[in-house]
DNA sequence: CGTCATTGATACGAAATACATATGCCATAA
DNA sequence: TTATGGCATATGTATTTCGTATCAATGACG
């Protein structure tokens, strides 16, 4: 079975003429002929009747071309699907992301991609920033949005850092009204809250905010009183809603519109969380190579204007997803000198 | 672009491994590896990720797999596709009949046809005998059933007969209860109508069952009083209920089960209206075979059953549709000496 | 009714392609 | 360091495919 053959085949059911069929396949009469013989010797059924003066189809062979030319039809199309694949524009993405990155970057980043790359299909997974690394190894997924702290990433592993967000006191309204909390300023002071309980995720959900905010309070001389653990943002908000405890989380947070929660700044220099991009530096999918552009501009449109104003991704980047901007955050430069990808090795 | 090349890459996207993957292809290493090569500078990409002792998917690699490997077996199918094409298993079948085998011949022959052949494609289309005979030089139709009656079949047409009915008058039962008709013995005499309205196809709606009702009538030395036209069975019918008039038709429209009507055989020797299948002697279609085969079947196992009951059709075959029984009606002995063609050339 | 032009099939030599043997280079394992 | 495994490269050979020349048959035209 050859696809020249077909290509033949096709060629002399369109003209009904094995001369100019010959003639648009830029040969001569004769090899065309015998192959038709041979591929109708092949299928054991005859395609054309020849009457020595007229070239038909045959029944058989008009239902034959109908499946033979959608087939051709699709092998032709094969290099531009290969060339659409190699640049990225169709094709897959597997893209991990810690849970606080849903609150702040995750949506642009998608929304921009989803825009420029519409015949992409995205897989989102939700992951710990380890858990990400690991699969991305595994090749289980092909990018993911990781906050990097003391985390030494694999020297086949590239990154990019996207966005500093200094986190916020999220605090019951009701301790505000009663007193409980004193705000001054607008800011909090960490060791006024020393003795309530923290609301707070437990270290194997998300090992590397959970350091930032032990270190946080380690290095005021606090021990935190843990009052109840979650592993999820929104559960989070929820018991601190409630009034069972306060906590500590990034500004992006207010996007939920949570009632009975105040978000209150940190007195002094608040821990802050860097959320970037991790890929594999070795054979990285086209569309990933895409995100990462993408992700890469999203940084320095927001650098430039971060400038002025102080502010980052909420109002910094097209307006995507409504909701409370981020005064606090603020998108990391990207850095062009990384050759295009990135720096890997021990952050921070 | 060549099908052995997307073969290979196939096989070799399967191993892992250029030496086994050759090793299944009945080949030696060398030209695989360069077929590969070819391939990855055709499509403009690499597809496989050597590192000198292990072979890998690229991404883009991976997504050209599973079309390749599809379009292949695509192509693998199609001499089994071509084998049920011309053993007319499945294709397409469009098959013209005239309006009375509508009561008749076609709900059989149909039903046994497409239980037997349920992947055939069938496209029925209601033509009165002459025009079947031009679609079908034309390729518009691939067989007809018609009343061949006076024609002369081209030399290029298969003709089988297929089935004999004589014709039964239609009266108004009101016409019966004011003693307008006489029966006698459940007959009718031709001439005892001959002064009331006869509801008639116009000529060009029916030609050939036209003629056998003028030519009847005719032989009788009558000339019929036409009182309506109508161009369907159901609406002569109806305009016979109506009291309009009085027809003369196939005994099968007892099965249209119409208030109103009583159907009376004809005294003497009634007219018979023969139907039988045509198709094109040269370039048959595979289905159109199989529907030889078929209705040739039809007309053994009637005619073996008819030498003791004298009926045909209605309880011959199986009971296909629920109805009236043709008493009148009798299938025609298939004629296994026509060289599975049967005969063409002026019918009677 | 005979001649000519057209068109698809056949024959054979030539070009192109694909294949196998031999070998090289590099990575991993002992 | 040595040995082995494994993909790439080089080169001669075999197979396939193509083009030129020719034939046979059909329909058109005078």
């Amino acid at each position: 079975m050859n696809l020249r053959r077909l290509k033949f085949f096709v060629t002399v059911a369109e003209e009904l003429h094995f001369g100019r069929a010959a003639e648009r396949l830029c040969m001569t009469q004769p090899p065309l002929s015998q192959a038709i013989l041979a591929l109708e010797e092949e299928l054991s059924v005859t395609l054309f009747k020849r009457t020595k003066r007229n070239v038909a189809l045959t029944p058989v062979g008009e239902h034959l071309l109908s499946h033979v030319s959608k087939l051709l039809q699709e092998v032709e199309a094969l290099p531009g699907l290969a060339r659409q694949l190699a640049r990225g524009e169709i094709g897959s993405l597997k893209l991990g992301f810690v849970t606080t990155a849903d609150y702040n970057l995750l949506p642009e980043l998608i929304s921009h991609y989803g825009v420029t790359f519409p015949e992409v299909k995205v897989t989102l997974k939700e992951m710990t920033s380890d858990l990400q690394v690991e699969a991305l190894m595994q090749g289980d997924i092909n990018a993911g949005l990781i906050i990097p702290l003391h985390q030494t990433l694999h020297t086949s592993l590239s990154y990019l850092p996207l966005l500093h967000e200094p986190l916020v006191a999220a605090v019951p309204e009701e301790w505000v009204r009663a007193g409980r909390v004193e705000i001054v300023n607008g800011r909090l002071k960490i060791q006024d809250v020393a003795e309530e309980p923290l609301v707070l995720f437990p270290r194997r959900s998300a090992p590397a905010f959970h350091d930032i905010i032990t270190t946080y309070f380690a290095s005021h001389g606090i021990e935190p009183v843990i009052g109840q653990e979650a592993i999820q943002m929104q559960t989070i908000i929820s018991l601190v809603s409630a009034g069972m405890g306060f906590a500590l989380v990034p500004g992006s947070l207010r996007r939920l519109g949570r009632m009975g929660v105040r978000y209150v700044g940190l007195e002094g220099k608040p821990p802050v969380i860097e959320t970037g991009l991790v890929w594999r530096k070795e054979d990285p999918s086209p569309t990933v190579l895409r995100l990462v552009e993408i992700a890469r501009g999203l940084g320095e449109q927001a650098g430039e204007e971060d400038g002025g104003t102080g502010e980052g991704l909420g109002e910094g980047l097209g307006g995507g997803a409504p909701g409370v901007g981020l005064p606090e955050a603020a998108l990391v430069h990207a850095r062009r000198d990384l050759n295009g990808h990135g720096h890997a090795g021990r952050l921070d």
